[in-house]
DNA sequence: CCTTTTACATACACCCTTGTATGGATGACG
DNA sequence: CGTCATCCATACAAGGGTGTATGTAAAAGG
């Protein structure tokens, strides 16, 4: 066998990396060996253990990836003039965000993060998941109370409490959706409940 | 060592069993060993290839003990007038199922399948989890029909919707607290959560 | 064009785990 | 009270995975 060129390197690391999703969601992180990863990829462990350290590393690369923190998904609608109408931000972010999660890549290892993975190595996946429904809670509970000082939230209606609602129902959705993709699309009954989930708790038709 | 009694060979099955729930959860289902289980037990492998086949048929069992479906926890309430308040009914078996959950084995047990364990073997989790998920969600759905029916659901909302609405929101509370159930107890903010949500959805003062 | 480094493939040693086979002591039972 | 099935411990064989060390041919770089 030959030396590579670097491009030819690039495109091996990549071709590893996703080897490792597909292999990772048909058998589960845990019961994966580097070796059939690396044959999926039509390479050896040797290329494997080159470009990392070991299934850890390979993994955090994997998820390095795919990274999407609600914030990112606000600044990308482009639109300054969200921030008057934080529900209509909640709205389009979580659209952006139904959007990229129907893509392959990023469906597959969201789904492994979070229903093929356990702990192994230094890698704490629930910790992740935590890290990242956080973040998105500690949006969502922003974007509400400023919803509610803006009077756009029903009256009575605890913007804590309609953060988490938020977070909660948009999380069942993700968990639900990722366990098998089949069965509806992403992006049609996530409009549909947020839509409706966001109508109820707007403000009644401030005359 | 001698062989044990009737009763004390069933009180190592259950403290096997125990020994499961809490390896299982520290460390992943993947990553324990029988060995490490039979060790924490105060047993060895021998005792736990006598009571179960494998770690699959282990694993079984351990679920075994646990099993909660939605419509069970309905008749529980042991009140034949909820079928005449639907909504109500929701929420008096949510809450009894919040409760089930702070009991250790319940929320351990379902922690390892929702968290801490990928396929192996013979077992799929994913479809276990699927299975509870439908049957939630179809008698969420139906009771939300009911509702719809008996005009206490919030005019324009549909029946349907509002049964998916619920089991998201209830689903990802379920996800969020068994991720780390130190954050909040299920009880508590599954209460408020659940009550707002059902504010929310009911039909306004009918008076 | 020569040297060095890169990008892998191959080979080796080690450990952990599983499943089963065997042994043995005693409760169950007639 | 004797026999048998039970309940569990111990021993054994086999395989699979990991990490590393080594080999190597070509690309990078001067």
């Amino acid at each position: 066998m030959a030396r590579r060129t670097k491009a030819e390197a690039a495109a091996t690391r990549e071709a590893l990396l996703d080897a490792a999703e597909e292999v990772f969601l048909e058998k589960g992180v845990a019961r994966t060996s580097l070796e059939q990863i690396a044959r999926h990829a039509d390479m050896t462990r040797g290329a494997l253990y080159w470009h990392f350290r070991n299934k850890a590393d390979l993994f955090q690369a994997m998820l390095q990836r795919v990274r999407m923190p609600f914030q990112e998904l606000v600044e990308e609608i482009g639109d300054p003039s969200v921030t008057e109408r934080p529900l209509e931000a909640i709205r389009l972010a979580c659209l952006k965000g139904f959007e990229r999660l129907e893509q392959p890549r990023y469906r597959r290892v969201h789904a492994i993060l979070i229903h093929h993975c356990e702990v192994f190595g230094d890698i704490d996946p629930l910790a992740m998941q935590n890290e990242m429904a956080e973040e998105a809670c500690g949006a969502l509970i922003d974007y509400c109370g400023c919803a509610a000082r803006l009077g756009h939230l029903r009256p009575g209606l605890d913007p804590e409490v309609a953060g988490e609602l938020l977070q909660a129902m948009l999380g069942g959705l993700f968990h639900d959706w990722l366990r098998n993709h089949e069965r509806f699309s992403i992006l049609e009954r996530g409009t549909l409940l947020l839509d409706t989930q966001l109508e109820l708790m707007r403000a009644p038709a401030s005359g």
